[in-house]
DNA sequence: GATCACGCGG
DNA sequence: CATACCCGCGTGATCT
């Protein structure tokens, strides 16, 4: 078998993956990301490259035989951050798992090992591969020797043969020390020729092909200035190239036998990644799922086929379980229950065939400790029973402490609050079309351990709640809150399916017009929704102008579109085929499929522990996107109708709720004065940005001061802005500068909130929901970037969301005192939708912007409108 | 089944 | 050296 060498430059890999990666933690608080980078990189070469040999050198000391030459060699270079220094340790213990040689020789470099090793091996005859982030390397490219240099990521590479290097640069490979010794190197602080760059470094070398040739006839070269600066700097030139030259006989004692690759160790790799917490890699291995399964607990419960009073104790734990995820739709698959009288499994028969349990879960002082309250209860209501006293909700209670751990699988929630193990749901019942109910033994084992884990995990969750001082917003806001969407849900939004279909009819008609125009403008048929076919169509056969790209080919999307408007007719018919195409095919036919047949109702579900703000967030189907900007659009609204006779749809929504929670976290004089003076914001931010007065504002001003308020709402950046207005990103800047400046507490509050952030790690919103933000101290500036934009936004979204969740929670309980027969439907964001008999008309007019204004005092008021009509669309 | 581009809402 | 404003969900195309 041929032999085949992989040489990798480990000080190199291990930087690029550093800071090609986020900073990556695990439990023990070791980061991990050049770890992770390394393994991934090494997995993939080992995988596609299959060498016979391998070796990683590093780098020994800090100082080499070249900074006897030149004691400024690799000056000026910043230090390693302890935060990677502290994982190279494991990556030598990686490769040790992994059974690869490493090694580094004091007073070398990686490079110099990597050189010599490969010269022995060429000489050997073997198919030699030089893997490192360092271009230096690619001097070593020959027909023996590929050399791949990493690009952007760390499992990228691009690939250096003599052939590319030709091509590339012109040269030979064994030339690219005179270049680097013309040229410099900054990032190892080698001088070079001061003036000379990449070009002219090559130029000459085209014609002199050596720095010594080159020396010996400065008088030839093109250029006085040019040949002054040879002439002063020769001696520095030929140090320069010395430096660069790459060692080819090291003192390096390994045999290539010896470095032979044979496999890894897989116990010493397993262990290794699962300390690091690699489960990816783990997963890979064909660990993980099986690991969770050993760790399994004996547990003791009964299945019971009769439910008893003397079941039930002062405090319990329901798990209720339902395995697809429409709980309106899908049947209950069994329930367990713990307390301290034991752990106990039963079907939904038992259940219902039992008074008792009906009695208890009816019985408001019978305390109850559930996993998901809104599915509780909404899948017990659909059998007739009333579940209450619900006092703890683990779902919500894991969501509020942290938002980011998404949490609805039952295991890894018990998992972080160190419960025993519980098998994750997939491993139970399955995946995807696989899915199923085993049998009734396994099911009970299963959510009797939930159960089980659900009783002691409210304690656990409690005391954290209440260090964060976050117990409140779970047993006053969120909790109450669950019950209200449940209620909303199962009430569910009546629509006129007629009115649906009518639109879906004539829609179809136009499209399939609107297709036939277009296929003609284009010349051929193609598929106009295929983002694909329609780039080939309009920047090849029309060759139309490229305005961006996307990674995977043209951008098509709405904004570019519209910059070809003039540039050929088919381009409009193209956006109104799109837009028309989005109606019929999300909206329309979308809704169509889920009107529930016998009642034409639309039951969607809210999921309160989702985002990261503490907005909900609308599923099966979304009715948070519902149209509403374009009038065609909005037609859709005109199905969504009260679900009785005689009654009207009642929307109220607040009136820029986001800058005047801005306001008052930010205590800005100016924008507090502003809304307590019910000023139009945006006139008002136009006249202090532009400098105007009131009546010197524009309609153009006051379009750009409202983009640069949602800027700022959004944490703002010259580009994001830039991009919204269609200026330069300069011009952007210079908004966003007078905007800070007019508004000098809003500039405090965002300085500010970024380095709390940084300090505690997390930003709060008004009723102390929490946002972890890890990411803010990253080196990545990406990263580092949007952490701050979200440090920035999130308070403000966030603080908004609380005020009308505790707005839903007084107008239910308002709803009730009052006596009144009108329903909560519907909440987006900003807004409540209810249905309401016409003679309560009135009476909501009233107590609905009472409610929603008075929801939570802030230093300005704020402000609700409100509307109704005979269906949603007339509620505007 | 997963991912992407796109577009709807606040 | 390129990056690219917040928070979501659903669709169709495309690739595996």
């Amino acid at each position: 078998m041929d032999k085949k060498l992989v040489l990798i430059d480990g000080n190199s890999i291990a930087y690029r993956a550093f800071f090609a990666l986020p900073l990556l933690n695990n439990d023990k608080g070791i980061h991990t990301n050049a770890i992770y980078g390394f393994t991934t990189m090494l997995q993939k070469i080992l995988e596609e490259e299959r060498p016979t040999h391998i070796l990683v050198a590093f780098d020994a000391g800090k100082t080499t035989f070249r900074h006897s030459t030149y004691k400024e060699y690799k000056g000026g270079r910043q230090k390693t951050p302890p935060e990677l220094s502290e994982q190279f340790p494991y990556i030598r213990e990686l490769l040790d798992a992994y059974g690869i040689a490493r090694y580094e020789i004091e007073n070398y470099e990686a490079d110099d090992i990597i050189g010599t090793l490969s010269l022995t091996a060429e000489k050997d005859g073997y198919e030699v591969k030089v893997i490192s982030g360092d271009k230096d390397l690619t001097q070593l490219s020959s027909d023996k020797t590929t050399v791949c240099i990493t690009k952007k990521g760390i499992t990228d590479t691009e690939v250096y043969t003599p052939k590319h290097i030709e091509e590339k640069w012109g040269i030979t490979p064994n030339r690219i020390i005179d270049m680097k010794g013309l040229m410099g190197d900054s990032s190892d602080n080698i001088p070079g020729v001061p003036g000379v760059g990449e070009k002219t470094a090559i130029k000459l070398l085209k014609q002199f092909q050596t720095i010594e040739n080159l020396l010996e006839s400065i008088d030839e070269v093109s250029g006085k200035k040019l040949q002054e600066k040879l002439e002063e700097n020769k001696q520095q030139a030929i140090m320069s190239k010395e430096l660069a030259t790459i060692l080819r006989e090291a003192p390096v004692d390994v045999k290539l036998d010896e470095i032979e690759y044979k496999e890894n160790d897989q116990n010493k790799l397993k262990e290794l990644f699962k300390e690091l917490g690699f489960n990816s890699l783990l997963e890979k291995m064909g660990e993980g799922v099986e690991e969770e399964q050993q760790e399994l607990q004996e547990i003791t419960y009964e299945i019971l086929d009769k439910l008893e009073r003397e079941h039930f104790a002062d405090q319990n734990s329901l798990f209720i379980e339902i395995l697809e995820d429409n709980y309106h739709l899908a049947e209950i698959i069994g329930m367990s229950l713990h307390n301290e009288n034991g752990t106990y499994y039963f079907s939904l028969e038992t259940a219902l065939n039992s008074p008792a349990f009906k009695e208890w879960a009816e019985d408001e002082r019978a305390s109850k400790n559930v996993f998901d309250s809104k599915l509780s209860v909404v899948s017990l209501n659909r059998h007739g029973i009333d579940l209450k006293g619900i006092e703890f909700d683990l779902l919500l209670a894991s969501y509020i402490l942290n938002p980011s751990d998404s949490g609805d699988d039952f295991a890894s929630i018990a998992r972080r609050h160190h419960q025993p193990a519980i098998q994750t749901d997939e491993s139970v019942y399955g995946k995807g079309a696989k899915q199923k109910v085993p049998e009734e033994k396994i099911v009970a084992e299963h959510l009797a351990r939930k159960a089980k884990s659900l009783y002691t995990l409210e304690k656990t969750c409690v005391e954290e709640l209440k260090k964060n001082d976050q117990y409140e917003l779970f047993t006053e806001l969120e909790l109450p809150l669950a019950l209200i969407l449940a209620e909303m849900e199962y009430t569910g939004v009546k629509v006129d399916t007629g009115r649906l279909k009518e639109m879906k009819t004539e829609l179809a008609e136009r499209l399939q017009e609107m297709e036939i125009k277009i296929h003609e403008l284009a010349g051929e048929s193609f598929n106009i929704n295929s983002p694909k076919q329609l780039g080939v169509i309009l920047f090849e056969k029309l060759e139309l102008p490229v305005i961006k790209k996307t990674k995977t080919g043209y951008s098509t999307s709405a904004d570019v579109l519209e910059k070809l408007q003039s540039k050929h007719e088919i381009i409009d018919y193209i956006l109104r085929y799109r837009q028309l195409g989005k109606l019929q095919s999300t909206y329309l036919e979308g809704l169509l499929k889920v009107v529930h047949e016998n009642t034409d109702k639309i039951h969607t579900r809210f999921n309160q522990a989702l985002t990261q703000t503490g907005r909900l967030s609308s599923i099966d189907p979304n009715l948070q996107n519902i149209p509403i900007r374009l009038e065609e659009g909005r037609k859709i609204r005109q199905a969504f109708v009260p679900s009785h006779e005689g009654w009207v749809m009642f929307a109220a929504d607040y009136s820029q709720i986001e800058l005047r929670v801005l306001a008052h976290i930010a205590n800005d004089e100016k924008l507090i004065d502003a809304f307590k003076n019910n000023l139009d914001i945006h006139t008002k931010t136009a006249m202090d940005v532009f400098g105007v007065s009131k009546d010197e504002v524009t309609s153009n001003m006051r379009r750009q001061a409202k983009a640069v308020n949602f800027g700022i709402v959004y944490g703002i950046s010259d580009y994001g802005l830039s991009q919204s207005l269609g200026i330069t990103r300069k011009e952007a800047g210079e908004f966003i500068k007078r905007y800070l400046e007019s508004f000098p507490g809003v500039k405090e509050y965002m300085d500010e909130i970024v380095q709390d952030a940084k300090q505690k790690g997390f930003v709060t919103t008004l009723l102390h929901r929490r946002r972890y933000l890890p990411e803010i101290t990253s080196r990545n500036f990406n990263l580092r970037s949007f952490a701050e934009r979200t440090a920035m936004n999130t308070p403000i979204q966030g603080s908004a969301a609380d005020i009308i969740k505790k707005a839903m929670i007084e107008m239910a309980e308002r709803l009730k005192t009052e006596n009144l027969q009108s329903k909560l439907l519907l909440q987006v964001h900003d807004e409540l939708i209810f249905e309401a008999p016409k003679e309560e008309i009135e009476k909501l007019k009233e107590i609905v912007p009472e409610v929603m204004e008075n929801a939570l005092e802030l230093k300005v008021p704020l402000k609700v409108d409100y509307s109704y009509g005979p269906t949603w669309y007339d509620a505007k």
